[in-house]
DNA sequence: CGCAAGTGAGAAATCGGTTTCTCGCCGAGA
DNA sequence: TCTCGGCGAGAAACCGATTTCTCACTTGCG
């Protein structure tokens, strides 16, 4: 495969040095001491021939690839593009590389995308918010060692790095509330998304903290067109009392943010808005976008120290949660009317 | 590897239902007819031991892989993630997958990563902006089949998928001069950059077509922080008299467009802003950006033909060009005092 | 000086498949 | 009935490395 010279292979090289395969291995490798004349020919066979060892021929009796797979429903999605950068990077410092399997969002081809992609590396990093929990957990199973991305999975002995969502958005809303905010709305992300389910847990128990507090829910999505396609319903609410909106990610923010502005809703005056991941531009919108921040490629860097250990046969590496931190930028003030006590 | 049961093989199958290795071989692959007997005692074997055929050893018989390698310089890009996105989607549905290889932008490591990445692969993809001309071309020869993305390479006979910079500061700043522009600014990117050049080289021909309009340069950078760090300057060239600017690409546009605000600079209104790539957060700015939009995906697609006509060992298939489209939105506009004519 | 231990290099087995080779068996044509 | 062609299945070679096994040759010590 690597080899550009249509195949030159460890024999040519012990011929042409006129010694055995097996020395040739053993210079390469240096695992035993070989006769420095030995080392001198075949080096010099090597340079002459332009001699590159299969890498394939090597995994096949190693029984490894020093290359590991991660699954993503959308390289798109700036989380994922973090945490794969963090892996490819941490993995790369170890020698290992990272094949990407992007299953498109298609939740009934994810299971055989991973198994296949499992086929092809020693290990799998799984990012499936869609997959539906037991499915998730026969899959799991099958394609071990694997590193689950924030998914929970109690009583599964599988490491999982993800994001203390719920954490998360008790802290924004409590930021929100400090603010003077009563009244708040929580725009949704994909119903069947699992962290979708863990923000709305963190509502729930913001609520159960907060008793003066009310959050009503506007069904929304993930991506920019529908924090656009969300505007009208959150002038309503607005309307309706509402002060502040988190909203499921900052890509929706985003898009809601621009079409607030064209309908002439003035961020932070009249309403506060705040969004969950802090994407590198979110810092950039108009106004700065108020986010909670996830370290993503940390989060990737995790992901292979947790990998590694598996492969290393370890024994399973512990779950982290990631508790986000607030960036408190310019799209949330305190209401109109309210005085600022510190 | 991809076993789970800690390696059933062929032979395995083979004894369990009483065959020859060869056979199950033949039923997996289908090429010659066999006994249907023989078909259902192998598939039931298989079943029943959970078999499945090691990707490693087929792939040392075949010669080949089915797997792809992108070098990019930095993961966390838009572009390249777009390319990333298209040509994996592209690839998997030829049934290859495709291996990233982040060289961080350390182009002195960008050769041997390019190299060792090409080893374990059938083929390479090459995203290597500020490689120095003479060592990309040694290095295209050593790791063919290759694909080259966004470097011109005359006098090669390498697939290359590229971006029309020069056609679309050309087409950009016709735009501008259309809105009645006459002194513009260029904040450039990286200074070692390929497609930095050809965007100069793109306003030299705009210059040349249009006597009367001057273009001032500003060095900038290809990240937002660069974008915000030139806004002082970009103020300055403004009271010098430059009414619109063009930045490198969108992620410097947007962190300028910020800063600029901050500044109290009007965008349009005083100066206009444009940006290049437009990634998909160029139309949530504010104000929603301007900018030449070039099809990511599809330049990933377009990738993917590409490598699998050389790896088919079919001849060199023809370079193409993607001419970027202009995306006018609102942060461009007629220069104040300039009545729009059309 | 002789024998045991140590060293290093080639031969051969192995990894897990695919593919070629070989041969037995069958049916068809003479 | 004999032979030739065709077909299908097992045996064996092969892909390209690593690793174990084997053995000749040193070396060291009694």
């Amino acid at each position: 495969m690597g080899e550009r010279s249509r195949g030159v292979t460890i024999s040519d090289v012990a011929t042409h040095a006129g010694v055995s395969p097996a020395s040739v291995s053993r210079v390469l490798n240096g695992r035993t001491s070989v006769d420095p004349d030995i080392v001198r020919k075949v080096q010099a066979s090597i340079a002459t021939l332009g001699y590159a060892p299969s890498l394939v021929a090597r995994s096949l009796v190693h029984g490894r690839n020093t290359t590991v797979a991660m699954v993503v429903p959308d390289l798109e999605n700036p989380l994922f593009q973090g945490i794969l950068k963090g892996l490819s990077v941490s993995a790369a410092a170890d020698g290992y590389r990272v094949l990407v399997a992007d299953t498109a969002e298609r939740v009934d081809d994810e299971e055989a995308i991973a198994i296949e992609a499992r086929q092809r590396c020693d290990a799998l990093v799984l990012c499936a918010p869609r997959l539906p929990e037991a499915k998730l957990r026969r899959l799991v199973e099958r394609v071990a060692p694997v590193v689950v991305v924030n998914r929970p999975l109690p009583d599964l002995d599988v490491p999982i790095v993800g994001v203390d969502y719920v954490r998360g958005i008790r802290d924004l809303v409590d930021h929100l509330v400090g603010l003077g905010h009563r009244h708040l709305a929580y725009v949704t992300g994909p119903e069947t998304s699992a962290s979708n389910a863990e923000r709305l847990r963190g509502v729930d128990e913001a609520l159960a903290m907060h008793p003066s507090v009310r959050i009503d829910c506007i069904p929304g999505g993930s991506r920019p067109e529908d924090g656009e396609a969300v505007a009208g319903a959150v002038v309503e609410a607005h309307r309706a009392g509402v002060t502040a909106v988190i909203a499921f990610n900052d890509l929706v923010a985003l898009g809601l943010l621009a079409r607030l502005r064209e309908l002439g809703v003035d961020v932070p005056g009249e309403l506060s808005v705040a969004g969950f991941d802090d994407v590198p531009m979110a810092r950039y919108a108009t106004p700065r976008l108020t986010s909670m921040s996830v370290p993503r490629t940390e989060i990737g860097a995790q992901v292979w120290v947790r990998l590694r250990t598996l492969i290393g046969g370890g024994p399973a590496p512990h779950t982290v949660l990631y508790r986000p931190r607030l960036e408190a930028r310019e799209s949330t003030a305190a209401p109109a009317g309210v005085e600022v006590s510190t």
